[in-house]
DNA sequence: GTCGTGACTAGCC
DNA sequence: CGGCTAGCCACGA
């Protein structure tokens, strides 16, 4: 229970498997603060273990695959290379891939 | 203690 | 469709 709330997201998104993705907002409601989505995006934003969480993961409920440190060409690039299908920098069928909340507890 | 910030979202026009 | 607005919240300065 010392974990800040950054931490738990980092946990999260080590929690979501290759070829899959999740939004900022399932991973608000993950961590039971449902309307945390905006702080969600604000801590990826600043990660600083870039090379170990794989925070690619984590997409807008719009499907847009949103930002990236890297660029978001790169983000992209990520995502294809495990399957996920981009197109015009949106998920294609984002409901297929997508992790829920409840999927993210097991 | 307060304030600005942002890898967001939902709703309205 | 699209653009704009308001709401939202952890975090660092």
């Amino acid at each position: 229970m010392g974990k800040s709330f950054s931490e738990k997201v980092y946990g999260a998104c080590l929690k979501i498997p290759s070829g899959k993705v999740t939004t900022y907002k399932e991973m608000a409601i993950f961590l039971k603060k449902r309307k945390a989505w905006r702080a969600v995006g604000n801590i990826l934003g600043k990660n600083r273990f870039l090379v170990k969480i794989p925070c690619h993961r984590v997409v807008k409920i719009s499907g847009e695959v949103g930002g990236y440190v890297l660029g978001a060409k790169n983000k992209i690039k990520l995502l294809r290379a495990e399957g996920i299908r981009v197109k015009n920098k949106k998920v294609i069928n984002l409901s297929e891939y997508l992790v829920k909340a409840k999927e993210l507890m097991q």
